[in-house]
RNA sequence: GGAGAGGUCGCAUAGUUGGUCUAGUGCGCUCGCCUGGAAAGCGGGUAGGGUGUAACAGCCCUCGAGGGUUCGAAUCCCUCCCUCUCCGCCA
């Protein structure tokens, strides 16, 4: 969320802001909060005023009964009605307060100035690449769901069954190269990445979603137990950047670099009939995911490293792939900036997203109240916090299966893979 | 699921017949004095948020969270969360 500070001070920079990101439409929101802040200071003033009063007549009470020379009966009456005062300012200021919180909590990030201008996501640069690996694809490739099926590694049909469409299902060798995907990222990040591992809860409560700003804006994406009040994880971002919610962070322990597994469930509402085939949109899906915490001097250096390591993993794997900065329009509410990293599909004949690296600057930090002080006499400031998949597997396993298919039907395993996989060949 | 105990200013603790607790003490940390230097000793400081100020000061709020009673709540009442112990059940 935005300080409201810097709201107050920048009105015009973040109405400019909403534009650049097409939402010019909420401007209407900022004028709004500034009138309430302003009703809400002048709000608090008074309340405070009566509340000095009352503690201090309060203690001219507490003289009075204890030496019990003359009564108090008169100041206490007069104190009855001020506490009723007090209460009743305090529910109009309660009622301010949390509308002035959830329009903080509705407005987006700030832009970093490098962000491309652009309404939508045919507006996006391109940042690196294409990163070129050639492979021997001089034949009728087939897709990621024929090669799947025909080799019995890849089963959808039960997974609808068992759960629901999108729900897939890995068999035999499929299993082992998906579960040797996650265990080469995970090792490859914290041996030569130096990310410290951590298994995440994979369901978490509201105050975790609204840390990280998937709730309230993506709601109605996550699925919900009500029994329990428990939400599943979207993204392993969600409790691994929420590890420090409400912590203030020992400045030497910065800049802290967690990498994570983790399924991820998305209910994927409102796009039904879009990228519907096999892995291109599932319901549940496997991902590894960098998550960083640092000075906010030292935030933009880390989202370029974030993305070169993830990077790294494809270049490992020798997987095509190209690096677009997203633009104004089609950059997410929480992000100031962001990568999207896009492996290619010699099937599909097109990039698809495998990973999105992003810096939410002090966004986060703001809404999860994660601090750290410079040094024990300076006030505390917020930390930045970024993020980055590193990454996920279904897209990558459709680009590695349709890549390293050959002629006969068959898929190699990627060099690097091979000790993971204790295979070299599905077939 | 049932029964009990407990959650206090970094850590450890005091405080529960409501008012002298805007929270004491010890440790830690830190600054100063002392010293050739250090230790010990002595003295001071040591949370966060809001409001306010040129900056201070001041004022308000926070004793797990949120409500309530009261002129006044760490202290009484209610709800919830968490931790520990015991019992039951169980992948």
């Amino acid at each position: 969320m935005l300080d409201i500070n810097f709201v107050r001070q920048n009105p015009d920079d973040v109405i400019a802001m909403l534009h650049r990101r097409q939402m010019g439409g909420d401007a209407g929101k900022v004028y709004k909060l500034l009138d309430i802040d302003s009703s809400r200071k002048e709000m608090v003033q008074r309340t405070d005023d009566l509340k000095a009063l009352r503690n201090r007549v309060s203690k001219e009470i507490a003289d009075i009964k204890r030496s019990g020379q003359g009564s108090a009966e008169e100041l206490i009456s007069q104190m009855k009605s001020v506490s009723d005062q007090i209460t009743e300012l305090d529910a109009d200021l309660a009622k301010l307060e949390t509308e002035m919180e959830e329009l903080l909590l509705t407005l987006p990030n700030r832009l970093h100035a490098s962000v491309p201008e652009g309404r939508s996501a045919d507006d996006n640069l391109l940042y690196k690449g294409p990163v070129e690996f050639t492979h021997d694809l001089d034949f009728e490739v087939r897709n990621h769901l024929d090669l799947g099926k025909s080799l019995g590694i890849l089963d959808f049909e039960r997974g609808a069954k068992i759960s629901g469409a999108g729900f897939p299902v890995y068999c035999g060798k499929g299993a082992r190269l998906e579960r040797a995907l996650i265990n080469f990222m995970l090792d490859t990040h914290t041996e030569n990445h130096g990310y410290t591992e951590v298994f995440p809860p994979f369901m978490v409560n509201q105050e975790s979603l609204r840390g990280t700003g998937q709730w309230p804006k993506f709601a109605d994406q996550v699925y919900f137990m009500p029994e329990d009040g428990l939400y599943a994880i979207p993204t392993a971002e969600v409790p691994v950047t929420n590890l420090h919610r409400s912590e203030m962070i020992d400045p030497a322990k910065l800049p802290i670099a967690y990498v994570a597994y983790s399924a991820c469930f998305r209910r994927e509402a409102g796009s039904y009939g879009k990228d519907t085939k096999g892995f291109l949109r599932v319901h549940q899906f496997n991902k590894v995911e960098m998550v960083r915490f640092t000075r906010p001097e030292a935030s933009y250096d880390a989202l370029e490293q974030i993305l070169s390591h993830a990077e790294a993993i494809l270049c490992a794997l020798k997987i095509p792939y190209r690096v677009i900065t997203l633009c104004g329009g089609d950059i997410s509410a929480n992000a100031a900036k962001c990568y999207d990293i896009e492996v290619w599909s010699p099937a599909e004949n097109k990039y698809l997203e495998a990973s999105s690296v992003s810096n939410f600057e002090d966004y986060q930090a703001r809404r999860s109240n994660i601090r750290f002080k410079a040094d024990s006499k300076s006030k505390p400031e917020f930390v930045h916090t970024l993020n980055g998949s590193g990454l996920a597997t279904s897209r990558l396993m459709v680009s590695l299966l349709e890549h390293y298919q050959t002629a006969d039907g068959k898929v190699m395993v990627p060099e690097v893979l091979r000790p993971y996989t204790g295979f070299d060949v599905i077939d």
